[in-house]
DNA sequence: TCTGGGGTCCTAGGACCC
DNA sequence: TCTGGGGTCCTAGGACCC
């Protein structure tokens, strides 16, 4: 294993703080491909190479995702919106990204980064960490890091015709951060020991987690380069910036990181969202996409057979104002009906008479089994629907890979109107284990109480057909 | 003709429970 | 009747990343 040292300081934290350990040696990589998805429309078309690149939505609202660095000498930039882009370089090509091309090549890359490390953690498609400590016993030398980098780079090139920049260090911050020095086609050691050195001079925005918002603060109070944000105390630094992020981004001033590189992180949430060409005001118009929205999201969910308990809804309006809705279920659910009747109501929660410029619909509160009814979870109760309540408070602690029984003969479909006769028309929530779950509202009345009724209450009915 | 789409993490307030 | 604190869950928003 890499050799460890203790987190310079550790007696002057907070208690609660785990004993920090840092690597001795450079056994950190990270690689990413050179602006990946222009260099992989230049592969794929010879013309193109030598020439500026830009690949991006091609739409009314469409921006720069990648700009080759033939365009990024005229200032395009990634997330720069089309039209300027085209103002600062006209003569380039303007392409829609082709994802399904970059997911092929993105998987051929990471098989490559898994013969130089069983432990690989992707950051996205074109980029990862990798942890070459695991299989040595002894520290990586510099000259062994710099060798396993140029090894690499040399066998993505070979196999996929890409070049792609490697950095290395002792900690996931130096090495991403030698990796962005050099690009492209970059290859930077940072030696054991010459950490605080390497950081100290450069800007704070250098730093992953240092964006617009943050700098604009550490400017504030004269802080410019990383060397002066680990010269405030960390209080400073917490006040100035938030309790965790500011005690967070002190500590990697310092070169003080021992984020382990970690494969197989599980997804948290799954969402879909569309800008429209032009402002979407009408209700009509606004409920059919964002039923549309909840199929494809729900699509999504079930090609990776998850479920979720919590549903989203985005909505941006015309003054790029940004709202969201949420609501949270008893328990996970992967069904259509429910998720398109929720969002659908989280929308008329929203003010959109202004005018709608985007839409979204996100799952989160991710599980990783298969829902076979609403509550075939574990809580071993039975549902609670208050007045007006959507969540009971008891989270689904679900256990992994579920095979619960399906619920049979149960006349109630989730989604279903129905009609009950003491509180009027509504729609099935959810159903199982002898309960029915209905949710109290209509298109016309769109948010109402939930309550829970035995599946044979004779009060319950099927709405009439139209 | 301003500002995409997919995510992650954090904060802060209120509800609720012990 | 009054007075609390801690912990967890939920919601909404914001910063940030590629």
């Amino acid at each position: 294993m890499d050799g460890i040292v203790s987190w310079p300081g550790e007696e002057s934290s907070i208690t609660s703080r785990p004993a920090r350990r840092l690597r001795t040696s450079p056994s950190v990589l990270h690689a990413d491909v050179d602006a990946f998805y222009a260099a992989v429309e230049q592969r794929d078309k010879p013309s193109l190479r030598g020439h500026p690149v830009i690949v991006g939505g091609l739409g009314p609202r469409g921006v720069v995702a990648t700009a080759s660095y033939e365009a990024r000498r005229y200032g395009v930039r990634s997330a720069m919106s089309m039209v300027e882009a085209r103002a600062r370089c006209p003569q380039a090509a303007f392409l829609a990204p082709r994802f399904a091309v970059y997911r092929a090549v993105s998987a051929q890359i990471m098989d490559i980064f898994a013969e130089f490390s069983a432990l690989v953690e992707p950051l996205s498609l074109d980029e990862a960490y990798l942890d070459i400590a695991t299989s040595a016993h002894e520290p990586i030398s510099t000259e062994a890091a710099v060798e396993i980098a140029r090894r690499i780079k040399e066998k993505v090139r070979a196999v996929t015709g890409l070049s792609i920049s490697v950095g290395a260090g002792n900690s996931k911050l130096v090495a991403k951060i030698a990796s962005d020095l050099d690009k492209p086609d970059g290859l930077r050691v940072v030696p054991a020991g010459a950490e605080a050195d390497f950081l100290a001079p450069l800007p704070v925005t250098r730093i992953p987690g240092v964006g617009p918002a943050t700098a604009a603060r550490l400017h504030n109070v004269g802080v410019h380069t990383i060397g002066e944000l680990a010269a405030l105390s960390e209080e400073e630094a917490a006040n100035l910036l938030g309790r965790a992020h500011g005690r967070h981004l002190w500590a990697l001033a310092h070169g003080w990181d021992d984020r382990a590189v970690c494969a197989d992180r599980a997804a948290k949430s799954v969402s879909v969202e569309d800008t429209f060409d032009q402002d979407i005001a009408d209700p009509g118009r606004l409920r059919i996409v964002v039923r549309a929205m909840a199929e494809r999201v729900v699509e999504r969910l079930r090609a990776h057979t998850l479920s979720g308990r919590t549903i989203s809804v985005k909505v941006r309006l015309t003054d790029f104002t940004t709202l969201t809705r949420s609501a949270t279920l008893p328990a996970p659910t992967d069904d259509v009906r429910v998720v398109r009747r929720l969002a659908e109501r989280l929308l008329t929660e929203v003010d959109t008479s202004s005018g709608v410029r985007l839409i979204g619909v996100g799952i989160s509160g991710l599980t990783d089994w298969v829902q076979l009814n609403l509550f075939a979870d574990d809580r071993g109760g039975r549902p609670t629907g208050g007045a007006g309540e959507v969540s009971t408070g008891t989270p689904g602690t679900a256990s992994p890979m579920h095979t619960d029984p399906p619920a049979s003969a149960v006349p109630w479909t989730p989604g279903q109107d129905v009609v009950h006769r003491r509180y009027g028309p509504g729609w099935v929530q959810g159903s199982g284990r002898g309960w029915v779950t209905v949710r109290f509202e209509t298109r016309d009345t769109p948010v109402g109480p939930v309550r829970s009724f035995r599946d044979a209450d004779p009060e319950l009915h099927p709405a009439e057909s139209p």
